[in-house]
Order: C-alpha cells, then structure tokens, then sequence
DNA sequence: GCCAATCATGGTAGCGCTACCATTTGTCTG
DNA sequence: CAGACAAATGGTAGCGCTACCATGATTGGC
C-alpha cells in the first residue's frame, strides 16, 4: 500500500526525497542548494551525502515554476552565422560558464517581425535578463522588452534612448574615421561598398558620406550596396559593379571584412596594385585581415567585450545594484595596415 | 474580499482567466491551444477571443512542469566561433524556426568535462531533444545521453556505434581524398598542417597518413600540428615552421580553411609560386576559397544539411515514428580550384 | 431501436519546487 | 535575568499548467 512513485516524473527522486534521506525539511534541502550560507554546515553535510546517494538532481522546469523566474539569459541576434554576433554570443557565454543561467539564442533574421515572435517566446519562460542587437526595436518589440520584468541590454550599438541598459559604439563615428584615413592617405575617388544594409551598416554608411562630404567629395555614385547577405565572393563582386560604375575609383571603404577580402582577391586576380592604386579598408578587424597579403587597414571593434560587459551589466542589475552608467561605449580603433600605405 | 491576486505570478492572465472568460474548462483551453483538432470549431473561436482580449501568453515553465517535457532542443557544439558549427546551428535554427521549440546551445570548448556537466544542465530540464556534436563522448556524458530521455542525435561525424542517432561524414575519407588529389597532381612531399587537434581533425590526419603510407612517402617530419585555436595567423605560422623543417615541401593538406588561407598569404608574402611550387588543400570549403586568388582546392563538407537532417530524425522520433536509417552519411566533395592545377 | 463505440468537454489531482510565515533555539543587551 | 533580536529550521500553500479519468452527448451497426 506504499505510495504509488510519480507517475510522469520519470521516477527521478525528489527534493523530498532527499529531505526525507537526510531528515530535514524539504526547504532546507532547497536552501543548502541554493544558499549554502543559511544552512548549517551539519545539515549541509547530510544533505550533501544524501543528494549524492540518491544522485538528486534540482528539475528546473519545477524550481522556474515556483520561483516565477527561470535561470536563463534570452539573447537575441540577427545572424548566427556572422563572425561578428558569434563572438559576442561568445563573450556571453564565456561570462556565464560558471554561472548557473543558461542561454537561449534566438536567430532574428534581421527581421522586426522575427524579433517580436521570439520575444514573445522568451517573454513567456520569465528569463533572468535578455540581450537584443541593436537599437532599432519596432515600436512591438520595445514594448515586450519594457514589460518583460527583467533587465534588458541592448548590444553592438550606443544611442541615446536606452530601453534599460547599453553596450556597444557609434558606427557613424567609425565609418566617418575609416574614410577619413583614406582621405589623410590621399586617396580621393573612395567607393563604399556595403552588403546586407541593417541599420548599422546604414550608420555606418552615413559616416563614409560625412566624411565624404566635409571633404567635398560626395558623389552617390560612389556607392555600392546589397541587401543580399555578405560574403567573401560578394565582396568580388560589387567590387567589380563599383569599379564598372566609377572606373577611376582610387579607394573604398568596406562595410566588413568579408568584403573587404573580395575586394583584395579580385585586385590580385584583375592586377591591381594595392595599396598603390586602390586603398582598401574594412570593418570589425577579423584575424586575417593582418595575415593577408598585403595586409588590410581595418576598424578593430571590441565585439567578444561588448558581450562580456552586457553580462556583467546584467548580473548587476539582477543582483540588486543595476549599474549608474547604462550606456557604455566600448569604441573601435583604426589599425593602419599595408592596404592603405601608399 | 476578493480572491487576492497572485502575488508571484506579476499578475499575468492565467488558463483559469481565459477559461472564465470562455465559459469554458481550463483542460479546454488548454487543449485549443495545443491541438486544435480535438476542440470544435465555435468553442476554439470563443476561446481564441478571450486569448486575444485578455492577452494571455502560456507559461512554458509551468507547462513544461506539467508535462514533465520542456519544448527545448539541447545542441552542444566544442565552439561558436568556429565557422564550421556556426553552420550547423544555423541548419538547426532554420528547421525549428515554424515549430514551438527553443533552442539551448551549450558550448563545451572541446572539454569532455564541460561536456558532461552541460549534459547535467541539460537534463535537468528534460529537453525534447539533445543534438551533440561528435562521437567520442565520454562515458559519463555517454551514459547521460542514454538516459536522457528523449532523441538524441549526434553530428558531425559518423561511426558504428550510436548512442541513437547520428547525422556527419568520415573525416578519415575526407583526409585521405584530400592527399590522394595532392598526390594524383603529382605532389610528393605533401606536409600535414593542423590545429587544434580534436577528435575530426586527428581522423583527418589519419586519412593523410593512409593515403601518404600507401604511396610510399609518409615521414612523420611532414606533419605539423598544435593544440592551439584555428585562425589564419595561426595557418601562416604553422606553415613558416613546416617548412623550416622540410623545406622541401611542396604540397600541404590543411586541417581547415582557415591553415589553408593563412598558408597562401605566407606564400604570396615569401613569393612562393601557389601552385607551381606549392600545392594546397584545405578543408570544409568555405566561401573564400573560391574566391581567393588563387582559388583553393578544398573538401565540402555539408555542414547546413548537417544540422537541418538532424532536426528532421529528432522531430521523427519525438512524434514516434524513428527513423528506420540511424546513421545518415552526408558524405563530401572535393573542390578542385587552382591552388592543385599545375 | 438498443448497445457499443466515439467524440467533446470537464473535474480532480498533482508535477517538484520555493515564497511566505511561523516556530524554535541560541545570543546579546542593559 | 528578562526581553529583544537574530539565526536556523520547518509547515503550508500555492506557482500555472496538463495527465488522467469520468461524464454526457452523439453516432453507427445490425
């Protein structure tokens, strides 16, 4: 007549079970898991010993129940595949390896649309705190993010009107410095070319046409855009749309690095000389684009430290002291290489 | 004296408002939601409007503590940044992205004990399924696989012995095409060059030295191998020291893409003739390598199909029907490109 | 037209855990 | 040494949902 064992639960033994091995209370199991420090150590001894003879282990589907919130990081990112979000993706998790959240990504497809149904998803399983790129939620997606009760970082990009939290740099100001080393080089007839236009390529963009501009020099025929997603190929070939449309091009800034390897291979492969002819100058600063050859001028962004600090911001703010500077800059730095020493 | 509001819950509408506000019961509701089918059709529309107007969103922690089954995929892959897995993952976000399950990406840094202890992680959530990347498990972490409880697929990577089901190609066959190409154009003294040596990449070293074993030229000075990361700095370092060993080399098998494109920039830098004196092969053919001048011979992998196949057997086998074919060999191709044309 | 089978719906009883409050014990103050 | 206070522990009552079983309504076979 013993109690019939949990019908779905699987047989996997209980908290109860444990309370009932070490003689204590079902609380005190769950405390000496989860604040060791309010639990005696003689207790916290026997219910060690029965947690491990029984191989106990919490359900955390049940603890997010009771709690009203699960242990979890929502990260929201428009590409997984794009060198750039991977690292900060690994900047996050390398943060919360030790930690006990953890993370659910969620792929966005550079779309608002996207966005808003994974936010919703992510909303509905009470995440500790979620992580979104960029700055540009739809009115939708701002909303579930003001609402989800948690705190919230916005990555890759600083603007002045944080939902709560902020980490990442100004995209204009590193479009405007990288063209204003070509400028500084000598370069004169400087292309942009740019792949899939999501709003910090655009910001981006709009800082090559200020530099531009300021120097006088603006011409819309310049400029070499797709939506299509980038890639190394990609890059070859706008490269060579740029060059049919502007044939005395002397120098372009590239909306990433991908590109700006496309542009490298097609110059060796049609013999232009780089960094004589043509000045090249990419963006994010990828490893190889100092083992290329001739190496590639390009913005170092701090991609793996935005996702560490947007981590530590968020701990804070879930341990109780959310930090007094919201909006942190990380900035970028132009590293000067062979593709733009002439 | 109202019933007080529940005081954890952040006053959220529940089941029982809808079901109130339906006229209905809450299994109803419930099952409206879940599968339509079995609610007629003027009920599914009351309840529908009482979803919308009160803005219920289920909570998936106390659905998935009812049903003891959280709608969570487990993928665990050795790294994020690493373009190869990146690919895979994106194959598996792709084939989710119309179902109701979320994704949960443990990244284990090629650690069998972080293995393990993400597999805790994992299980304690009873996921519906768990995705894994490579065969060589260890027993621990095979052992929690098998009694996870639910699909488990492991990819990348074939072999005879699966813990359920498996979704990759023979790395050994990829290594061994790859040298017998170098050696069908006549390279002999062909250098293995490799990076972070995991279980695939020691399996691919095994295929070159099959193929170099059996026409006779395998010397153990050709192979060149660390322990540290992939990157194209790494490839073109990698490469100085091969030489410096045998400088009479004349071809090389790389690990991966990246030791491939980092071997062709320390040639074009040190006027190495690419592939008249040198002849390169990497492997998993990214983009870049048809693009790069010269373009790279390199092995396909089908690293997309990878992960979307392995969705297609798991969700199978959660709707019951397992696939009869356990262990799905994607195969590869080998690109001939002009870094072996000579 | 009767009984079995099916369908649509609902009530009850948890799933395994933690929040909240109560209780007990030990410790300190004046 | 009384009274106040903190520390350690436990009991109770859910968290919001779904599995299980029961019920009544409908259908169908012969």
């Amino acid at each position: 007549m013993s109690k019939p064992r949990s019908r779905r639960g699987g047989g996997r033994p209980t908290i109860a079970d444990v309370a009932r091995k070490a003689g204590v209370g079902a609380i005190t199991v769950s405390r000496a898991l989860r604040e060791p420090g309010r639990v005696s150590q003689d207790l916290r001894r026997q219910i060690q010993a029965a947690v491990d003879e029984l191989g106990y282990v919490p359900d955390l589907n049940a603890r997010a129940l009771a709690s009203a919130r699960a242990e979890v990081f929502g990260v929201l990112v428009p590409s997984l595949t794009n060198n750039v979000f991977a690292e900060v993706v690994r900047g996050i998790y390398d943060s919360l390896s030790d930690s006990p959240f953890r993370i659910q990504i969620g792929n966005t497809h550079y779309s608002g649309l996207e966005e808003e149904r994974l936010l919703q998803v992510f909303g509905s399983q009470r995440p500790a705190a979620l992580i979104v790129a960029g700055i540009d939620q739809t009115p939708g997606a701002r909303r579930l993010l003001e609402n989800a009760g948690c705190p919230v970082v916005q990555v890759m990009e600083t603007g002045p009107d944080p939902i709560d939290m902020m980490v990442g740099f100004s995209h204009l100001d590193g479009g405007r410095t990288a063209t204003e080393h070509l400028l500084q080089a000598g370069y004169r007839k400087i292309g942009f070319i740019g792949a899939r236009m999501d709003p910090r390529s655009q910001r981006r963009l709009a800082g090559y046409r200020a530099a531009m501009e300021a120097a006088g020099l603006f011409d819309p025929r310049l400029v070499t855009t797709t939506p299509v997603p980038s890639s190394v190929s990609l890059g070859r070939e706008l490269f060579r749309d740029a060059l049919a449309k502007m044939p005395t091009l002397d120098g372009v800034f590239c909306n990433n690095d991908d590109i700006a390897l496309g542009v490298l291979f097609e110059c060796r492969r049609a013999s232009i000389d780089v960094p004589k002819q043509i000045g090249i100058v990419g963006f994010n600063d990828l490893d190889m684009m100092q083992v290329s050859f001739p190496s590639i001028t390009s913005v170092r962004t701090h991609r793996y430290e935005i996702g560490t600090r947007a981590v530590a911001m968020a701990l804070a703010a879930i341990a109780g002291n959310r930090p007094q500077q919201r909006i942190v800059d990380l900035g970028f730095e132009l590293m000067r290489r062979e593709s733009t020493a002439r």
